[in-house]
DNA sequence: CAGTATTGTTATGCTTAATAATAGTTATAG
DNA sequence: CTATAACTATTATTAAGCATAACAATACTG
């Protein structure tokens, strides 16, 4: 009997706390684990989730103005669009005016995958934030955009 | 002459932007990016400079505590440790009462680099954070605390 | 046409993070 | 007191995420 906390100094992170990146990190922490295991029954990791959104969102994009869009490397976006291909939920095109690039367009299993993992996705992150009211939400991403725009401006 | 934009067709993220994940997520790599610039010179990682912060403020502490604390499991904490070891940043001691564990100790070297790097990251946040009014950076930081309550208690 | 830029790709390495298995040590149940 | 369980640190391995260098095919430009 007696709690197993009394075995545990107490550690302060107190120092840390001074940083708003760190509280970024923690709160991302959270939302992020809930996410994975919400589009693990989808086999999909988030990568390949925001990669088969934006092409669903913008038919026809090629891989380069993805990766930017998404900001990595063009070479870490080719496994990605493999993986997508392979599984037949999007297809690469080839364009006429352009040799080089392919248009990347969702198949009709792309187009359902998206609509039942926006659902799932979109539920889950309701639920983990549930306890936090609306408005601060709002404020929240209103601050967020700020901060954001500190560097980045690639995205309509 | 003429706008290179005018070929580039805007891509658009309005589905990924009603995810609260997602604007954490790019806010929170607007901070990383600028740590990692600001810690390069003092040849730390995030890891490494999380781990000296913790012990600096927690002497004495041992490793499983560490880990849990971080949140990251212990065997990737050793290599994190051996690290700051070589660099004669910490010290392992053995503890008198449990020949297990180790305590963790910062050297004199440990607490001068924790001194100065503790003055270049804040300074950098506040730099990067420049344009975002004080009183919405606390707004954020009170938000981002009710987000992490969801899951993570672990620490003082 | 010659040289340069762009697109997609391969190869490679680094950082972060997880799991499995192990040795040494401590705690506990019978 | 001995067998078993639990804990600490470690090693090895794996995978995700992200970066750079180099390259082939194609397109652009002076």
């Amino acid at each position: 009997m007696g709690n197993k906390a009394v075995n545990e100094p107490l550690i302060s992170d107190k120092t840390l706390r001074t940083f708003v990146g760190y509280h970024l990190k923690r709160s991302f922490n959270v939302i992020q684990s809930d996410l994975i295991e919400t589009l693990r029954p989808f086999d999909l990791r988030m990568l390949t989730y925001t990669a088969l959104v934006l092409i669903v969102d913008n038919p026809g994009l090629n891989q380069s103005r993805l990766a930017q869009v998404m900001d990595i490397e063009r070479p870490n976006l080719v496994i990605v669009i493999d993986e997508l291909e392979e599984r037949e939920l999007i297809t690469r095109d080839r364009v006429p005016g352009d040799r080089r690039s392919y248009a990347l367009h969702p198949t009709e299993a792309g187009l359902v995958l998206y609509e039942r993992t926006l659902e799932a996705v979109t539920q889950h992150e309701k639920l983990i934030l549930a306890h936090v009211e609306p408005e601060k939400l709002k404020d929240l991403v209103n601050i967020l955009n700020l901060i954001e725009s500190t560097t980045q401006g690639k995205v309509t």
